[in-house]
RNA sequence: GGGCGGUUAGCUCAGUUGGCUAGAGCGCCUGCCUUACAAGCAGGAAGUCACAGGUUCAAGUCCUGUAUCGCCCA
């Protein structure tokens, strides 16, 4: 058996041995009971759905490796577990990176195809990447009910999103709206607000003036223009008024009074609005620094702006077309005839430009200064957000819902203006009444402050890729029947336009309609609106499906902090809306992954890692072990990243990180070789706990430790902490001292047996342990294992179990009985005993294969165990002899080393010069100690004021400290002599 | 502008409710191919815990402020 394991770890057969196996084992496959009580325990995630716009990167990798080892760890925990998998169709993302390949590939532009061929064409995008998603999740071990896969827009989804959509548009909280959206003219489509990122923006303030109708005369002067402060120069042509301050001197000779728009010979109104600053050029405000006190009012393009129309009921005039251009062809009616012509076709940037020129011609530019500001860019094609007055359809949502009253209860809640039964308030109040939990609890506030500050939701999106929005409309009514429902609007030029909804599975309604002259709308929805419904859409919702019974309410969503305002909060809004629960309890937020220099991965920074890079190079298991031990409870953890030559000549990146895992899952492999080698003719057999020497009973209590703190760990989800704890019980417990205190045992016959049962049930609990983090080795291992002794297990300590597979096997039970605090600090002794020798065969460069002799001074109990142990040490430490005494003569010519309560000499080794060295050094480091800890206990206040025992530990510590500087003391002397 | 987080060894990070001389991995130094493992074994060096105050018998840990880096929201 252990000749067919290499003495290097190779993953990728263990891996593909390992996925083959659970496969045709089914053992992914979640399975809601024939029929389902009340004790039946669930354990669910859905996938936050990966978009289906890119492969995974290694953040994915690190999202889906902890919820992988959540699965694994609750599946061994023998609850039912289903793991939802699936993807996302990421409407505006991946409709934009389609347009870009068929514009870079054939020249083509979406509006040269009918709307079905292109999305045909993205439908081909997302088969290659779902299918490339997919992999990647099984190469990296994700143990997903495969069978179950969803996508946002398959038949199930899209029924859901049809059913939510009625629902919302009958209980009126669909509404259509007029109004500025955040309009993104490349893509050309609206943003929701959290779409928007705002980045700082080196800009100017562009002073232009503006002349009156009439001059005023103003304390003696007469004043023929006003000038206005403004960043973006080129909505100019939009203006519809001019604001300032009632509260400004010059309100009273100004208010009321009209300036000529330049360039368009508008004539508008100066009128009086607190929202404009007071100039003040001391200010450390930027707003009053820059102000002139007059503000040009521009309602169609900048919200501010648009509030102040509304105010004072100011005309709204569009310049601009959705491409972002000057145009009139939008809602500017007096353009032609006037010098503004001249600017019609230019793009926003060009016109800013070509009117401030104008402006400087006619000597209306005053000032240019530079001014650093916030400007909102597109999250999809990062170019500045318009503004942009335009039709869409919104979610209301701090509207109440009458008929949820009584469900989930009425007016606001307290201390918000969020009523209760409002969407809004159906994802509030769970967090409040604490059955939604954030973890780590911080981020509970951002959820919270968001929701509290939640405007109405634009959900319309002009896209062709997604779900098209189901409202038809026509000017003429039509008749109320059970699957439609019906809104009515005033359009344009005051007439009446009626809205129909239509559920799903009604296409004879919809045929109907549109054989009437209804006419469907061409938007779709906005992504999230699906990815809301994602953890009861992927149940099969609205039909009461077994799935949906069993699995839902889920129990985790595990995702990033950026997606908590996106996402998260929206899936526990329509979980309650539609499915009448939270979808999930926990929410649990991962770090995000930056390089070494603390920035985002990022195709553009070209500093990103592709995981199946890490898993080519280093094995799944490394890559997962490096993302788990990195999972500690801050926002963000760096992989340093460096550049590595493939075979094939590529470059690519890679992270020293990785080495870790993969240096532990080779030491896993190796001892696990050991351990098999030497269990070829293990029998099976009652164990008599004393018959069980100091190492076995010192390991299974240290393993019994091992399993607590784990299992606490993984439920308080910590990942970090548990992998870590795992590792050093692995590796310098079992490893360092365990396997090799029983090499001797494995080569004598009649001790064998009892090393070789230990042995067994201590390699068999570490693999269920391991598993959830490092599935593909442990599985691989344990079936070697299962080979060659099934039956394993302290039988007469622990109930012996056997599993066909790791991936099934029971996490292993608390074994608390097995804790022994004095068998832990007797090995301890062994332990101090062997380290204090190896220093000294370093320091006198003793080669290892030479037998030392050794004698110990120290008291009767040390010297007791010492000598019942003196073959542990004699073998670790290579010592021929040890002796151990009360009154141990110090032999000639011997180095000592001095310890709490030991006093050791070696044989034949000294050298007085560099003894002397070593003894003075320590003599130091005892000497500062002593110093340090009179100075506590000298301390009046520590004495009375700290805890007993911590004075009482000091001083039992202080007597030690002077025990071991006599011993270094006696022994400086004698060398001297 | 509001909120959150980080700053501990050359690098990446741990450090529970304040309490022995602050830890790990990588890297570095020394010695070892000891029949599980050189991706290893044994040993070692290395830190003004960002800075300044404060609370306390006692502060990496609690409080206040500053600097600096980053993220989220507007």
């Amino acid at each position: 058996m252990i000749d067919d394991m290499p003495t290097v770890y190779e993953p990728k057969e263990v891996e593909k041995r390992a996925n083959e196996l659970w496969i045709s084992n089914k053992c992914f496959d979640a399975n809601p009971p024939e029929s389902p009580s009340q004790t039946d325990r669930t354990f669910t995630i859905v996938i936050p759905p990966p978009n289906v716009t890119a492969a995974l990167h290694l953040g994915h990798a690190l999202n889906n490796t902890l919820q992988d080892i959540l699965i694994r760890f609750r599946r061994m925990q023998q609850y039912n577990t289903l793991w939802m998998p699936g993807t996302d169709h990421a409407g505006i993302a991946t409709q934009t990176v389609v347009e870009k390949r068929i514009l870079a590939e054939e020249g083509k532009r979406r509006t040269d195809f009918e709307r079905d061929e292109f999305v045909a064409r993205v439908q081909a995008w997302k088969d290659e990447y779902e299918a490339q998603i997919i992999n990647q999740l099984k190469l990296m071990g994700c143990s997903c009910d495969w069978r179950r896969t969803r996508f946002t827009m398959d038949e199930v989804c899209a029924k859901a999103v049809r059913t939510t959509f009625f629902k919302l548009f009958k209980d009126g909280l669909i509404y259509r709206g007029k109004r500025l959206v955040n309009w993104d003219p490349a893509t050309q489509t609206v943003l929701a607000d959290d779409e928007v990122e705002h980045e700082t923006v080196q800009g100017h303030f562009w002073y232009l003036r503006y002349p009156l109708v009439e001059p005023v005369v103003m304390k003696g002067e007469k004043v023929e223009y006003l000038t206005v402060a403004t960043t973006r120069p080129e909505t100019m042509l939009g203006d519809t008024a001019v604001a300032m301050n009632p509260s400004d001197p010059r309100a009273k000779f100004l208010i009321g009074k009209q300036v000529r728009l330049p360039l368009v010979g508008r004539i508008i109104p100066i009128i009086p609005d607190d929202h404009v600053v007071l100039p003040d050029a001391a200010s450390s405000d930027d707003k009053a620094k820059f102000s002139t006190g007059f503000l040009k009012v521009t309602p169609a393009h900048d919200p501010d702006d648009w509030e102040i129309g509304q105010r004072h009921n100011l005309p709204v005039i569009n310049v601009m077309a959705p491409d972002g251009s000057i145009s009139d062809q939008y809602g500017w009616p007096d353009a032609q005839g006037t010098d503004a012509k001249q600017f019609l076709g230019m793009d926003r940037f060009e016109a800013c430009k070509a009117i401030v020129e104008w402006f400087r011609q006619e000597e209306l530019l005053e000032e240019v200064r530079e001014y650093a500001h916030e400007v909102g860019h597109s999250y999809r094609s990062h170019v500045p957000i318009e503004p942009y007055l335009s039709d869409q359809w919104y979610i209301a949502v701090k509207k109440p819902i009458e008929h949820l009253a009584e469900k989930f209860d009425e007016g606001l809640i307290k201390g918000t203006d969020v009523p209760v039964n409002s969407l809004a308030g159906l994802a509030l109040k769970p967090l409040l009444d604490g059955r939604l939990r954030f973890i780590p609890e911080r981020y509970a506030k951002t959820y919270q402050a968001w929701l509290e500050n939640l405007r109405d939701w634009p959900i319309s999106r002009q896209l062709w890729w997604g779900h098209q929005i189901p409202v038809w409309s026509s000017k003429n009514k039509s008749e109320d029947t059970s699957q439609i429902a019906v809104q009515k609007a005033t359009g344009e030029n005051g007439e009446t336009i009626y809205y129909v909804c239509v559920g799903p599975d009604c296409e004879d309604t919809e045929k109907q309609l549109e054989a009437d002259g209804w006419q469907r709308d061409l938007d779709v929805l906005d992504t999230w609106f699906s990815s809301a419904l994602w953890p009861f859409s992927t149940m099969g919702w609205p039909d009461d499906t077994p799935l949906m019974k069993t699995y839902y309410p889920g129990s985790v969503l595990c995702t990033a902090r950026e997606i908590i305002t996106l996402w998260v909060s929206r899936m526990v809004m329509m979980g309650q809306y539609c499915a009448g629960d939270i979808p999930f309890s926990d929410v649990f937020i991962h770090a995000m992954i930056q390089d070494g220099q603390g920035r985002k991965m990022s195709k553009s920074l070209g500093n990103g890692i592709d995981p199946l890079v890490a898993i080519d190079s280093h094995g799944a298991d490394a890559m997962r072990f490096a993302l788990t031990s990195m999972t500690t409870q801050t926002q963000d953890v760096r992989m340093p990243v460096e550049p590595m030559e493939l075979p094939d000549g590529r470059v690519v990146n890679t992270s020293p990180k990785f080495d870790l895992g993969r240096n532990f899952c080779n030491k896993l492999w190796n001892a696990s070789r050991f351990a098999l080698g030497n269990l070829q003719d293990m029998t099976v057999g009652k164990i008599n706990p004393d018959d069980l020497k100091l190492e076995d009973k010192w390991i299974l209590s240290r393993l019994a430790r091992a399993i607590e703190t784990t299992t606490s760990q993984l439920e308080e989800f910590k990942f970090s902490e548990p992998i870590n704890t795992l590792y050093r019980f692995f590796w310098n417990e079992l490893c360092d001292w365990y396997l090799e205190l029983i090499k001797p045992r494995m080569r004598d016959e009649v001790e064998k047996p009892l090393a070789q049962r230990v042995l067994a049930y201590v390699m068999d609990a570490c693999l269920r342990l391991f598993h959830p983090f490092l599935p593909f080795i442990t599985e691989g291992i344990y079936q070697q294992l299962n080979a060659i002794c099934p039956r394993r297990g302290l039988d007469g300590i622990v109930k012996p179990d056997s599993w066909d597979n790791l991936i099934q096997a029971k996490w292993p039970e608390p074994i608390g009985k097995v804790i022994n605090e004095d068998v832990e600090s007797r090995m301890e002794l062994v332990q101090t005993t062997i380290k204090m020798i190896r220093d000294l065969r370093t320091q006198y460069q003793v080669v290892p294969r030479k037998a030392l002799e050794v004698a110990v001074k120290t008291n009767e109990n040390y010297a007791g165990i010492l000598s019942e142990q003196a073959h542990l040490i004699c073998n670790l430490a290579n010592l021929s002899r040890l002796e151990a005494g009360t009154d141990c003569a110090k032999p000639e010519n011997a180095a000592t080393a001095v310890s709490e309560g030991l006093e050791l000499y070696v044989s034949g080794v000294i050298d007085v010069e560099a003894e002397q060295k070593r003894l003075l050094k320590k003599k130091d480091e005892l000497g500062g100690a002593i110093k340090g800890s009179e100075g506590k206990l000298n301390n009046e206040n520590f004495v009375t004021k700290a805890k007993p025992e911590v004075v009482q530990r000091e001083r039992d510590r202080l007597e030690q400290l002077k025990e071991q500087l006599a011993s270094v003391q006696k022994n400086l002397d004698e060398l001297i002599e």
